[in-house]
DNA sequence: ATTAATGAAATGTTATCACATTATGATTAA
DNA sequence: TTAATCATAATGTGATAACATTTCATTAAT
């Protein structure tokens, strides 16, 4: 063994996972490794290399990556590697434009069950974002940014969408820490704000504008500019 | 074992799968069964039962059913049990919508990659879907009826709807059966038929608007009326 | 008769080992 | 020096058994 996976130990740990089974524990970890950018990408991971770093054995560090293959947050090589996805400016466009595309038509398709008090939990999420953006807390804006997102989505009891858009955050999972890192505050969180105040006006024009920018001149701005930059140097 | 998977020995085997592992062609030989609409939605799909049903050990067999569960074409219950979703018709509008949605964009995203050569193949693809019909070959109906599809959204090399429409597919999965049974002849082929005129005339909102009327008056209109009626006589 | 408790059967989960494939690096031949 | 070859290690795949959970039918208690 190499230790290939580096300091995967050191990752932090969602709450509330003590309860599920160990590959449920391992697809969380992992997962959320991902979906806050903790693992560069074109990462080799393991089987057996994951159940050492994560105390598991190899049966349900197995059963998580598949998963996570599956789901498209990871990619599984013809050579039966498993490596977390490189990225290149057209794929990363198109990435985006499913975000937009997506998420516009599952905040229109949840616009009929939001009540007032949605509203006031997304406001209050919006909030605590404000707090992490000042104390640079990357995780938690990674994990609020997407409580807010989905906060929003979920309205609508006809899950169907959801899968899909978090397929999408995961392979976004990387260049979202690079956008917040570079993100000069109150930009993302004025989005949010537009989207608070279009749901409080039942103003849908608004909000599905708000979402867009919110998403294209947030991680889709940053994300291009970092591409684009860390392409010319090599 | 009360040998609840029923005939899923008889059940079609898809072509070309002799080379990939135990674990490939069990997932393959059962989303091909998913996607033809050879098991009726709600369906409990044990590790043991498929493993003994297809022949193989537990281990792959609970691979493929992993697999298909992340891929939304399988759903886990708290208990931990897998079955075949069940539908209901808000659900069914949902994915509907979606598979326009994504599919549009998907089509739209292709344009600059089609060639003529393509448009040739995708001709020859809906020849033979002719001959399918005629001969009432509901397997090859839907097969072609999806290489027809993905070989145009698939024209794209940038990869990253195909696997969200495909989760799609899968899901609607049994009501493409349904829809087919009841399709009379000339209907659907009609539509291809458009869109491969809209190809040659590169008339994008020809194109567009052809997708959408053979997604939602070929499956969406016939699976809605599925739905509705066998809601009443229960 | 209904409900609760019990225990057996079915099923999902995990651990482990044997096997197949792939990658790596040393060795040899041109 | 370069390219091909081979042995070894690393890794993914598959089979199996022990364990945990859930289901279900039977039994016992009210």
């Amino acid at each position: 063994m190499v230790d290939p996976i580096f300091h995967l130990n050191d990752l932090p740990t969602p709450a509330g996972i003590e309860n599920l089974t160990t590959q449920q524990q391992t697809y969380q970890r992992l997962r959320y490794a991902l979906m806050t950018g903790s693992i560069p990408p074109g990462t080799s991971l393991t089987i057996r290399g994951i159940a050492q770093a994560l105390n598991v054995s190899p049966t349900p560090a197995r059963e998580a990556l598949k998963k996570l293959c599956a789901e498209g947050a990871l990619t599984e090589l013809d050579n039966r590697r498993i490596i977390t996805p490189i990225m290149d400016i057209a794929r990363f466009d198109e990435l985006i434009a499913l975000r937009i595309l997506l998420e516009c038509h599952a905040a229109k398709s949840a616009t009929k069950y939001i009540s007032e008090r949605l509203i006031d939990d997304l406001d209050e999420i919006d909030r605590r974002m404000d707090l992490a953006l000042k104390g640079d807390n990357h995780e938690n804006i990674v994990v609020l940014n997407q409580l807010f997102h989905s906060g929003l989505y979920r309205a609508n009891p006809h899950q169907v969408h959801m899968p899909l858009i978090e397929s999408i955050w995961l392979q976004l999972g990387p260049y979202t820490r690079v956008a917040l890192n570079k993100l000069s505050d109150i930009y993302l969180v004025d989005r949010h704000k537009q989207i608070i105040k279009a749901l409080r006006n039942r103003n849908s024009a608004a909000l599905l504008n708000a979402i867009e920018k919110d998403i294209s001149e947030g991680i889709g701005q940053m994300g291009r500019d970092y591409l684009n930059a860390s392409r010319s140097p090599d």
